[in-house]
DNA sequence: GCGTTCCTTCGACGCCCGTCGAAGCGTCCG
DNA sequence: CGGACGCTTCGACGGGCGTCGAAGGAACGC
């Protein structure tokens, strides 16, 4: 009687169904892309546990992939999956007493502006970062980014020194899924960011890989860059 | 580890995760109230499994039971539920509505069947209305619908404004139950609707939910919407 | 009253599915 | 090259849950 309904809401609603998927999901809503450890970690479930999980969800096309490497990044497909999501959250029971939007919250808006992405900076702060240092001389964006000669005696002006032999490149283009547009990653973008943070121009909120910049760092960053980050 | 989700996505999912959980919510979309053996019948289990079902639909806030005598009459609780099976259905693998040409939508025979489907119309009419709507450009009706710049003057033309600082989505798709299309509901549908019953576009047949159109309204829908609708 | 209908409770059956660890493969780094 | 890491496949285990029929209570019509 009921093959013939013709749309299964039940297979929808069955990938929210467990406990899990619904927690990929929320850590999901902050608009990021998650790799799949990630997503195990936070839910306390095993690797492969969260594998099945994540395959169940691409299939049913609530998450969409990508491969980069030995990593699986996931995020959601489509607004209508936040959507189906925050309807779910409308009826959860013991909801907050002010139905927040999940969408906008502080915290997100202080992960947009700085993060740290694996062992380098992300966030609109480190678009801007980047954007500098190509404007004055200090990086080449192409389809092969690199370090310039200018690049390499700014970096060594701040006591920074790029390992010696490691196979690492020195600049990778890393893909920044906030705002959808590429910055400063590899050997160099990890040493600037170890150096930031050492140097006290960046902070860590509690925790998570949220950051923030200090005074110390804005001055830096406008002296170093001509960088002008509002506080 | 997920402890700190705070909401519990899984445990509304998990009350649609069902094949016939989900046939009696298709069902109830029609904004009618069942009683529990017809769900039963239509869903095709025995009296026992659905008085199952039914019990965790009402305690999980889904359902609203109203009891009469020995009938069980049941219906959707809540607006929130039926925009919840509205996003399930938006990403069921079902193919998105491919708008009919005027001339079919003209064609189409028993086009007279209206009927109320909560605050916005439902039936043939309702799908013809928004065929007509997103072949003249007034309706974007892609995986996120929304009104264009067009379909905002249209509606102001006719007098009718959408209510301000509502977190309700101006333009939902709502599955029609009997034709299996989805048509124009959330807030631009339902004041749609109201004007076409204020305006005497469409009038109530006795106390059901069935509408007729009537003369007036016949002209009204060719003159804004091109849209021929017999006797 | 009596039969019919609507709904409920209960127990039993069966299976779907979420979980893990072990093993393996590909990638990245030193 | 060798180790570390991210991810996947596979098999096995266990519990949750959807299903039914039988039996019974409650309401309605005759």
């Amino acid at each position: 009687m009921e093959q013939d309904v013709g749309v299964d809401l039940a297979a929808v609603a069955r990938l929210l169904a467990d406990g899990t998927r619904a927690a990929f999901c929320l850590a999901l809503l902050d608009g990021r892309a998650w790799t799949a450890v990630e997503l195990a970690r936070h839910a306390g479930v095993a690797p492969s546990t969260a594998t099945s999980h994540l395959n169940l969800l691409v299939a049913g096309g609530l998450l969409a992939e990508e491969r980069h490497g030995r990593h699986r990044y996931l995020r959601l497909a489509d607004r209508r999956v936040v959507e189906l999501i925050e309807s779910l959250a409308a009826l959860a029971p013991q909801q907050p007493p002010r139905p927040r939007s999940l969408a906008a919250s502080g915290r997100q808006r202080a992960l947009a502006r700085a993060r740290l992405c694996y062992d380098h900076l992300a966030g609109s702060v480190a678009l801007a970062v980047t954007d500098a240092m190509v404007e004055r001389g200090l990086l080449a964006w192409g389809p092969q980014p690199a370090l310039t000669g200018e690049g390499a005696a700014w970096l060594a002006e701040l006591g920074i020194t790029l390992p010696g032999g490691s196979r690492r490149p020195p600049v990778r283009a890393c893909l920044d899924w906030t705002e959808r547009r590429p910055h400063l990653a590899g050997a160099a973008g990890a040493a600037l960011c170890t150096h930031a943070l050492t140097a006290g121009w960046l902070t860590r909120v509690g925790t998570t890989r949220a950051l923030t910049v200090t005074t110390t760092g804005r001055r830096a960053l406008r002296d170093h860059l001509g960088l002008i980050v509002p506080a």
